[in-house]
DNA sequence: AGGGTGACGATCA
DNA sequence: ATGATCGCCACCC
């Protein structure tokens, strides 16, 4: 399981980032975002800066969270507070029919 | 075996 | 928007 999580995360292109939750599912886990972020915690060498909260919050407390703010923002990530622009950043890793409401669209 | 923890996430107050 | 709750499940006592 873990593995298929990684092989995942190493597949998230520059410039752009994954939430836990997309990446269990992507991984044939769905449900299992607290299991990407133990798998993450047990290896080293991925691009675990890519790595995000749903809605794209940076989750990491302390130094690392800084650190990965750095990370993306040098790969050309854009920030709204403290959060990372899904919208523009967000890997699609294959069409889901219902497709969520991720887009919020807004009000009007 | 049993209980607590967590780099999660959706839902509800 | 924020905070509590619950569902989730591999790990670590």
């Amino acid at each position: 399981m873990f593995a298929s999580m990684l092989g995942v995360v190493r597949r998230i292109p520059r410039g752009k980032v994954s939430t836990y939750g997309d990446i269990a599912y992507a991984a044939g886990f769905p449900g299992r975002a607290r299991q990407v972020a133990w798998a993450l915690h047990s290896s080293h060498g991925l691009p675990w800066h890519r790595v995000v909260g749903a809605g794209g919050k940076l989750l990491m407390p302390g130094e690392y969270g800084f650190e990965q703010r750095l990370r993306l923002e040098a790969e050309g990530v854009r920030f709204a507070g403290l959060r990372v622009r899904m919208e523009l950043h967000r890997h699609a890793w294959f069409r889901r029919k219902g497709a969520r409401k991720t887009v919020r669209r807004k009000r009007r």
